[in-house]
DNA sequence: TATTGTTATACTCTATAACTATA
DNA sequence: TATAGTTATAGAGTATAACAATA
């Protein structure tokens, strides 16, 4: 069953383009980052640890809305490829400081290229003046809702493209 | 643990954005379509066969790209709620027709209405050149992409909203 | 033999609850 | 008592495999 061409009923629907634009990226972005090994939520994990100093893992948890249970097993993964390290932090030593090693911090160099030249490609079929619209109008679409009733577990995962 | 604004690092990403344009999206779908007793999806299916006449299941689903197996618990729920009936296809009896109820014809017009609401309202934000450009590009950008190589689970869900 | 619908099963992803160690 | 991390468990959602009826 190959995938067809959108239905007419279907490309007019604002979910169902937005859906589909974001799952041709996902899968674009998994493509793109399977020789570094690393998936989009696990470089977005690397890309937070880099801008930011002595986070912990609840914090970095916190910053791409991500489970602290599911956190764990992230952090175990990036553990193994040797590309982060926990350590107690000093202070209060509940936490675990999770930080870059120069390997992550290659690996994220290198990721984060790949990422953006798979952005670029993604984009290509945009006029320059469409693709800058395009990304305006996301980030204020994208940006925080009228103060969210649920939690809601919105959270980072296969994707990521820096713009430009 | 409520949602902050996107991190520095986040807000540049295509995918980040991507990803929680269609969360947002997929929330407030959710809402609009709540009281009209149906989600997303099963709004889609209704849609599609008010569109296209004498359907089987396997038809509606490859039109959504949903999987049978999956159509089939969808079918029962529309079926549960009178909105849809399936009989047996007189030319090929493995077929089920499956045919939307004087009901379920009314509940897709009402709800169809609450959806195109809902999209306005999504969409308040941008300027209307922005809302313009954003639907045309994402309408290329969620196209069929090159010929696919695995069947791949882009779906319909939650999620919809006819554009003017 | 292939196709449609169906059921049962397995898998993936994430959230929930409970435990520990620290504060 | 509350918080950070961890583990085990459960749930939602979907795909896979097998089967019956029909072609």
């Amino acid at each position: 069953m190959t995938r067809d061409a959108p239905p007419e009923v279907l490309s007019s629907r604002l979910g169902y383009l937005l859906k589909h634009a974001y799952l041709r990226l996902a899968e674009e972005s998994a493509r793109a980052l399977a020789p570094h090994g690393i998936d989009g939520r696990e470089l977005a994990v690397l890309a937070v640890l880099n801008a930011h100093d002595e986070l912990s893992q609840l914090e970095v948890a916190g910053t791409l809305s991500i489970d602290r249970t599911t956190m764990v097993a992230l952090v175990d993964a990036l553990e193994d490829k040797q590309l982060v390290e926990r350590r107690r932090s000093p202070h209060d030593r509940r936490k675990n400081i999770v930080q870059l090693t120069p390997s992550g911090r290659q690996r994220l160099q290198d990721a984060e290229l790949a990422r953006q030249e798979m952005e670029r490609r993604f984009l290509a079929p945009l006029s320059s003046t469409e693709a800058a619209c395009v990304v305006r109008a996301l980030r204020s679409l994208a940006g925080d809702p009228t103060p969210a009733k649920k939690p809601d577990r919105g959270s980072v995962d296969a994707a990521g493209a820096t713009v430009r």
